[in-house]
RNA sequence: CGGGGUGUAGCGCAGUCAGGGUAGCGCGCAUGGUUUGGGACCAUGAGGUCGGCGGUUCGAAUCCGCCCACCCCGACCA
């Protein structure tokens, strides 16, 4: 038997017996292969699965197989459901490849973005994902950026790295361009594999270590015109996220080691998200935990008094001091260690404020920052649990500016069982530096409107960043002005990851079955699923359905299997194609298909004829634009602009909904409408 | 990098502590049959470097040593 044979079929077998096909009559003859007609074979014998035309599927012939059972490596609900849902398979620890389904979502994801990028300004470009060290060291980010950076060195000894992410390229790239302020503003985008090597990589996608990336990267003449591409930016993301279905909020954030002042996050809300948002609802103010202010109170003043020793024995913690001494922890100072850059640095901070060690590492100026070993405290001459901020020499000292709202605070008198009363700062002691380094608090009062503030979990999709001009200014990308002076370019960068733009999404969307894809981003729209019998008119018209829908412009995932219904249903749930339609005796009875969202309960009777027309209008496409989609199509949203608007209002959530103001106001955003 | 955990069939697990016969179970997979509106049933069957290397022993999934991979917490991190 010719190998040549299975091209039509599930094995060439199965498909000579149906069909009787001659075997020395060339595959590429067989009507079935160009036709995919299977309609009036008699049921249980028709296996045959075949394509008919670029894009269709059928279940059986789809490179995806179900789990039952998540993996036991996976413990995130976006993990476990992309593993069971067959999207994605892990290579190594943070790395994975992205089987059909996912790759369907993240290229419509991609076109999404590439859509609005494009509509703001965008031009489209490809950079090398292999980099020079020596650029990331000309832009000082080299030791920002430290061990996260994959380095490795060519038959040359020349070093290399791999693009954690490509300011430093698109300076380079745009300085040759660039030579006149006539030729700016300019955005030059591109979205590629990028690869950072994160200390722990984990929750799935989430955070991985080679991933693909929008970036887009902005040039203008001055600070006015870099806050244009900014808020263009910020509009564009808004419309991206809108677009995916996906309610969003933006938030103010500290920009890390990619450096710049001002920087915005875009969070998903989620339970489950690894990032603490504080927001006030009065004013709107949103700000990650890591950048967060907060008023803190201040306690009532009191009459200094003198310093006095107290045997405190065995109180090493300020919940314990504060109840040994039967006073509030806001009383107390606490004392903390770090190692910054190998430096050991005393931090002072009142007792019932954590340190916030993003703002502590911005107040040092420091790229590492962590716990100072105890032998390093001890080698710094503290004594942990009882050090004090009194006569520390020889070491940074930093204080949160909380130690100044307060008089006679209890702290460590540095020998051990003894702390100190009446502590006064400054009176008794100084610190290097003074500063916000607290955690902010929910309930404290927020910093714009004195409004209590709240907190709320998210994940990052976003972040934008204000560069400023230090990468131009150290890769020499300048320009001359009206005046013929020459000038540095203010840069921004703005960056969307993909893979955790989808993680993100079935986070925010699933429930115990399955995924719950919204619509604009779902790998399929439709999930054609009869339910086969003897009666082979189901098969009929299921083939003549999925037909009808494919040349109308449907995505449509055909579960051609003959497996029991609970099997489909379980699988149509799990996959979260957001229509589903079932066709079996008992709907075919009524001359009707059956219609279930995978977002609701209840399912709903649609006749047949005029099934395209009717799916049209609850999917809220045109059946012109579905026609005219190119051949080739990234089957992303070209064809589906309006759909997307019309899905947004289904899929917010409701907490969404009635708290509108997460979104920052009067930067071109707006309220969401209900 | 610190702490904890796990590696046995595609997935989930038992067996390991208390060393001995052919390494088991569920799901999935294959074949045949019966089924078809929420993960059906019967029968038969295939599938294993027990993470790797070394050691102890007549004999190691099991005991000892070293290493590796993966997961979780922390550190860290667009």
């Amino acid at each position: 038997m010719p190998a040549t044979f299975s091209s039509c079929g599930t094995s060439a077998s199965s498909s000579c017996r149906t069909s009787s096909w001659p075997w020395w009559v060339p595959w590429w003859s067989c009507p079935r292969w160009w036709s995919g007609w299977t309609a009036g074979l008699p049921a249980g014998q028709n296996r045959v699965r075949i394509a008919r035309g670029i894009g269709e599927m059928r279940f059986s012939r789809l490179f995806v197989k179900t789990l039952r059972q998540a993996p036991a490596e996976a413990d995130t609900v976006s993990h476990q459901l992309l593993l069971r849902a067959g999207m994605v398979q892990q290579v190594a620890a943070g790395v994975y490849a992205y089987l059909p389904l996912a790759w369907r979502v993240l290229r419509k994801i991609e076109q999404i973005i590439r859509e609005e990028m494009d509509r703001a300004g965008g031009q489209e470009l490809m950079m090398p994902g292999l980099q020079p060290v020596e650029i990331w060291e000309q832009s000082g980010r080299r030791d920002a950026f430290g061990k996260t950076l994959f380095t490795f060195t060519d038959r040359r000894d020349r070093r290399l790295c791999l693009g954690p992410t490509h300011e430093e390229v698109a300076a380079g790239l745009a300085s040759r361009y660039v030579q006149s302020y006539r030729d700016l503003p300019l955005l030059l985008y591109h979205i590629q594999t990028k690869f950072r090597d994160e200390p722990r990589p984990r929750g799935g996608l989430l955070r991985v270590r080679e991933f693909d990336m929008k970036d887009l990267y902005s040039f203008d003449v001055d600070e006015a015109g870099l806050d244009v591409s900014y808020k263009k930016m910020l509009q564009a993301y808004k419309n991206v996220y809108d677009r995916c279905g996906l309610p969003t909020v933006v938030v103010e954030a500290d920009s890390g080691a990619i450096g710049g002042k001002e920087s915005h996050e875009f969070m998903l809300i989620a339970d489950s998200g690894e990032d603490e948002v504080f927001h006030c609802p009065a004013c709107g103010y949103a700000a990650n935990a890591e950048k967060a202010e907060s008023v803190k109170p201040r306690l009532e003043a009191e009459e200094p008094a003198s310093i006095e020793e107290v045997a405190t024995p065995g109180i090493k913690t300020i919940e314990d001091l504060a109840n040994f001494l039967g006073i509030p922890p806001s009383r107390t100072l606490k004392a903390v260690f770090y190692t910054a850059d190998d430096q050991v640095v005393f931090v002072t901070i009142r007792g019932d404020f954590e340190v916030n060690e993003t703002k502590l590492k911005n107040a040092l100026k420091a790229h590492e920052l962590r716990l100072a070993s105890d032998a390093e405290v001890a080698r710094a001459g503290l004594v942990a649990g009882y050090a004090s901020p009194l006569g520390v020499h020889g070491i940074k000292t930093v204080g949160d500016d909380s130690i100044a709202l307060g008089t006679n605070f209890v702290a460590g008198a540095n020998k051990p069982d003894t702390h100190l009363r009446n502590v006064n700062y400054p009176r008794d002691f100084g610190v290097d530096i003074l500063t916000d380094i607290a955690l902010a608090r929910v309930g404290d009062a927020c910093p714009r409107c004195g409004e209590r503030l709240q907190s709320i979990r998210g994940i990052e999709v976003g972040h934008v960043f204000k560069l400023g001009t230090f990468i131009s200014e150290r890769l020499g990308a300048y320009y001359l002005d009206k005046d013929g002076a020459t000038r540095p370019i203010f840069m921004g960068s703005y960056g969307i990851g993909l893979g955790r733009l989808m993680a993100a999404a079935i986070e925010h969307s699933h429930d115990e079955q399955g995924i719950i894809w919204p619509l604009p981003i779902a790998p399929y729209h439709i999930y054609l699923c009869p339910l086969y019998t003897d009666d082979p008119e189901i098969e009929r018209v299921a083939e003549d359905t999925y037909a009808q829908l494919e040349k109308a412009g449907f995505e449509v995932l055909f579960d051609d299997r003959r497996e029991s219904p609970g099997v489909k249903f379980n699988d149509a749930d799990l996959l979260g194609i957001p229509i589903r339609l079932t066709l079996s005796s008992r709907t075919l009875k009524q001359q009707s298909i059956e219609l279930k969202w995978r977002s609701k309960k209840e399912t709903e009777l649609l006749p047949l004829s005029g099934l395209v027309e009717t799916l049209k209008k609850l999917v809220g496409g045109s059946s012109e634009k579905a026609n005219n989609r190119p051949q080739n199509r990234p089957r992303g949203l070209q064809s589906w602009q309006d759909c997307d608007i019309f899905y947004c209002k289904e899929t917010y959530s409701e907490k969404w909904v009635k708290n509108p103001t997460f979104l920052l106001q009067g930067d071109g955003f707006s309220r969401m409408e209900a």
